[in-house]
DNA sequence: TTATATACATACACGAATGTTTGTTATGTG
DNA sequence: CACATAACAAACATTCGTGTATGTATATAA
């Protein structure tokens, strides 16, 4: 019962990557075998041998199943400012928080990489995501600049410590509840956590001046 | 040359920690032998073994090392909400930010805690971390409690959230500066990016209306 | 001053995970 | 209708880290 058809090889590499998801975020990457994942999803070693190039490949493989997509839609968000850069951000904390709490695989694949997966140098591919997350930033300052070219922000704000905040506000949201998923419902309240940090955002944003 | 007096062993103790913090933070915790932490301390395993159980105390103790000092200043703080509790808030988070940005060991072990260890739930003392959040947490909500008691803040106010809003952007601003420590000068921006949010917190905090 | 426990270094045995090699079978291709 | 190869399974060798057991010299207590 080898040599399957193109479809169901492809079945296959897709239900290795599920059995990734399930297995590390139980047991972490580091803790979790190959073995591990291959009996999850029924198989052997040697078909993830045969996917994979090894482990770190597979993670990989895992990651941009999910942030690719994401990346694409931020793209499309950040490329069009709009009339409004405020409600361009607003709706883009609400997106992340949104695909968090309400797409499994997302969320599992967060808790994975925030809570039990180490960012060693040692993997080649962790320096492309610090790229990305580079590349995330500039475009997020961009948004920002143009709240202040449309004066909904001051003149001398500091746009790169504005984009920290943000950054640093969404993330620490899904870092922690991801810890408790069952402190409160992130579905339900993402609108006034995101509503009470921009109020300060338009109220009282970083400034140059202290330079 | 063994069996140092009483005070050579506390070196040797002070040392193996410090070379546990050198080695985790740049190979990771689960990549570091504890061979390699011996050598980086200039000894053998069976120094760690003497005065660890495991890996797994040794970073125990690496962390109490500095989480404890951090646990009773945060009591201190949390037992006297003062005549201002915002003001206390304020003071607490400009405490931490201005710890890790100024502390060399803080900032490591931080580093290490947050991108250089999985958190998985075999190891018992993850667990005891858990509750010490819960109880931060608990402390915390003592004094957004405080402020609304205050008319600080309105009567409605989820704490709960609030909490969560405080703790979240806390912990986000930490994670990501520990990512890219070059992007900004920490200490020196903390008090206006904890400043923008607490304009927001005062300003729209999130409600319980909503439930 | 001697005995004992301390503070390590050294050596050993064991398991476990990895990478690779080989085997097997069915599936397209000519 | 061969036949080469895709898609795995199974077996193998090898490394690597851990835990422990043993050795050893010295501080300290009696």
């Amino acid at each position: 019962m080898v040599r399957k058809t193109k479809g169901e090889s492809q079945a296959t590499y897709d239900a290795l990557l599920d059995a990734a998801e399930r297995e590390f975020v139980c047991k972490g990457v580091t803790r979790t075998t190959l073995n591990d994942v291959a009996c999850s999803a029924g198989l052997t070693r040697g078909a993830i041998y045969w996917h994979f190039k090894d482990k770190s490949a597979l993670l990989e493989a895992m990651c941009d199943r999910v942030f690719l997509p994401m990346q694409t839609l931020l793209n499309e968000l950040a490329a069009s400012p709009g009339a409004d850069p405020i409600a361009a951000i607003r709706q883009m904390m609400l997106h992340m928080l949104g695909q968090v709490a309400g797409n499994a695989r997302q969320r599992t694949v967060f808790e994975i990489m925030f809570h039990h997966c180490e960012k060693d140098v040692q993997t080649p591919f962790l320096a492309n995501e610090a790229q990305k997350r580079g590349e995330c930033l500039a475009k997020l300052e961009v948004i920002v600049a143009e709240a202040v070219r449309q004066e909904k922000l001051p003149a001398d704000t500091d746009t790169g410590l504005a984009v920290q905040a943000i950054n640093g506000y969404l993330i620490g949201l899904i870092y922690e509840w991801l810890i408790d998923q069952q402190a409160y419902d992130l579905g339900l309240h993402a609108a006034p956590l995101v509503d009470c940090f921009l109020a300060g955002l338009v109220a009282l944003p970083p400034r140059r001046s202290a330079l």
